[in-house]
DNA sequence: CATGAATGAGGGTTCATTCAT
DNA sequence: AATGAATGAACCCTCATTCAT
């Protein structure tokens, strides 16, 4: 497949698609420019990130990246595109829960892939993250090119639960869905602060998650979601 | 010599605070500058956020925001410290709750408490947000200014709720911290996507805030917190 | 009050006016980047000339430049008011013709004033050709900087000598004007390319145009517009 | 070896000719390149024009374009020199006066026809005019390319004039040739100024210029030219 | 012959900070 | 203490041209 001419879905798409140019690219180079450039938006919010830096460090002329991508805001939003992809299929390579599995059990599954998705490609969960802070002038297309992902994943978990009778049937979704997002969302962070382990170590080892302190705190959070905080 | 370099003897004296000239300022000129700034700084990104703007808009010289403050990330940090203060002052302003309170009812105050506080002076939530959001190059400093405040809080009421019989004592009280901060620490977002409105509307009109469907989603996530998930 | 407020006076002026600070420079340095502005944009049309050259042959940051004018168009604008203020003078600086003189005596003093003027400051000339040429995507800009300057005066020369009766009656009058423009708007080219002269030298020593073949061509042109081309 | 760095060859052996491949290109292809061109450089000025969106417009690739023409340059000189042509063609496809008709009745009629060449063709006249106005950094080989054409003929007019009787026989044919070229070069657009027309609207309806009003004008500036301005 | 990716100098502009007044 | 002009590095982006395929 050559794929020179013009890329028919980028006028339906809008603009966060790479020209083709970048597709193109011999996939040696392509990397080293997507390692620079996560290293460098990861490393600095969007308005910080420096277009020069990056192109410096892939080792490549100005000029090309813009070959490549239609400006700044046009090559973040690949990037985001590229980590919400990525991400997705280091989820896919875990290890998948019984279908069988219980709510808590699908939770708790969830937690630990979740803490290692976001260890195993730290920077590409800071650049997403940065993408959601209002760190963007754009946050617009942010939002579209990510689309509802995250929390319809959820969602769908909730529902489920509910339909299981896992769950109580009263309970007010979208807000155990934003409970849910907000405690997953920095489960690592919090784990890592809390037994004071440096990100770049965990990202580092992977295994040290395997430690018992950590399955420890999966089952207190799950017993706090499961069954509250009263006595 | 010009330019932005960093001066490195300000990491030694650990410079935070304003010089004494920016103390005595007449009161109007340093909440016109405060004003300014924090419009500035709220509105953008730490990196985009623009001194030139801040003193047009306060209508100083540039030359004299350097004499109350040895340079933007001086001037930041303070910034920080007086949104924490005054965000504290607004919340001792609120009539507090019965001492007698128990821990759910201490809880339910400090939702609508920490509600009113970040919606009554929406920029300086922002402000505070962006200052923790990795959007700073000087993340060490703002914590430093900042301190633990805001979980020490909880840190007692969690403490003081064991101590009472309200909670479980086999709580893992770092983690619950960390849930209700999370949770917390968001649910104006929520509430206010949730129920349609604009965080602007709602700052023009906090008595929006009294509507039932704003209690109920109190009652759910406490009902939540409470008893959790299950059935 | 916060925000980025905008200058009231410059939506009434427009923007058209150098910043106060270009007007509070030392005299020999608002030259010497006057001098350098009005080579460039006399060498090159507007799209190709170069702030960074300007800035370089001027001896200035080019951040300064920014401090006096608000862009390149800015500077451009206010390079051709300039150009447009300095001729004036320089035309008042003639000896200006008798005032009983009649309308053909009135063109003739014309011709050779509009030459010298045309001559004397040839990097001016070529600006303000520039300005008019199409040469920049602000035409609009530009004419209303300028104004009607030029035609206006000759309409009133035309006007005055149909009322003094040294002119007939049933002129078209904009199409005389239309051709008095066109005609005496180059006649400084024609005489230095027919005589062979180039514009430098003439620019060099304006004595060159008290030649009598000078003369004749005045009265060659002085006789084809008066009494027309046929026998 | 790359950029806009000049070869300096070229000069001497005075490419202003597209190389064989472009003559030898399918009628087709080679119109559609014409066309994005004209299109650009009347519409943009010599250096403002971009290449990158000629050979978009022209759907071909930016080397081929390199294939035909040596360089921007000798690209636009072609460009000008098949205006030139073009528009003699347009010229000599309108019908002739009568080989009788006396100089003014030619006159007449030139004026006629210069206005409908430039208005039928209002991209080739404005790149006309904009390679005469200075707009290129290579004047001489743009007159080298034009040549004397346009004045070339107005002259022979201007001496058959003489010959026939029709003009007095002591004119400055230079002279009389200049005023000519000057008055005839603009008089579209003190037409079209004139009677509020636009030039698209002209161009878009030609028969607009039947018009009486239009007529006038051609007679009033054929009366200022035969019997001049004095009473 | 056609292609289009690669180039890097150069474009205009903004920036935080300094310092002479 | 207050000023605001001066600075020049750094910003993002465009350009005409080349050359390996």
């Amino acid at each position: 497949m050559t794929g020179q001419s013009h890329d028919p879905i980028s006028h339906i798409t809008g603009e966060m698609m790479p020209k083709s140019t970048f597709i193109n690219l011999p996939p040696a180079k392509r990397q080293a420019i997507l390692d620079a450039a996560i290293a460098e938006f990861s490393a600095h919010p969007y308005a910080a990130a420096s277009i020069s830096r990056i192109v410096t460090a892939a080792g490549i002329a100005k000029g090309s990246l813009y070959q490549y991508f239609a400006n700044k805001q046009d090559f973040f939003l690949y990037l985001v595109e590229y980590a919400v992809q990525t991400q997705l299929q280091l989820l896919q390579s875990l290890t998948p829960p019984a279908p069988t599995t219980d709510f808590f059990g699908l939770l708790r599954w969830q937690m630990s892939a979740s803490l290692r998705v976001g260890l195993a490609a730290p920077q590409l969960a800071r650049l997403l993250q940065r993408a959601f802070a209002g760190d963007v002038p754009f946050q617009a297309e942010v939002n579209r090119v990510v689309g509802t992902a995250g929390s319809l994943h959820l969602k769908q978990l909730v529902d489920d639960g509910i339909r299981n009778g896992d769950l109580r049937a009263d309970l007010d979704v979208p807000l155990t869905v934003f409970v849910l997002q907000r405690v997953l969302g920095e489960l690592g962070a919090h784990i890592t602060r809390h037994l004071d382990l440096s990100l770049d170590a965990v990202a580092a080892d992977l295994t040290l998650l395997d430690r018992p302190e950590v399955e420890a705190i999966y089952d207190h959070l799950l017993a706090l979601l499961r069954s509250g905080l009263a006595r």
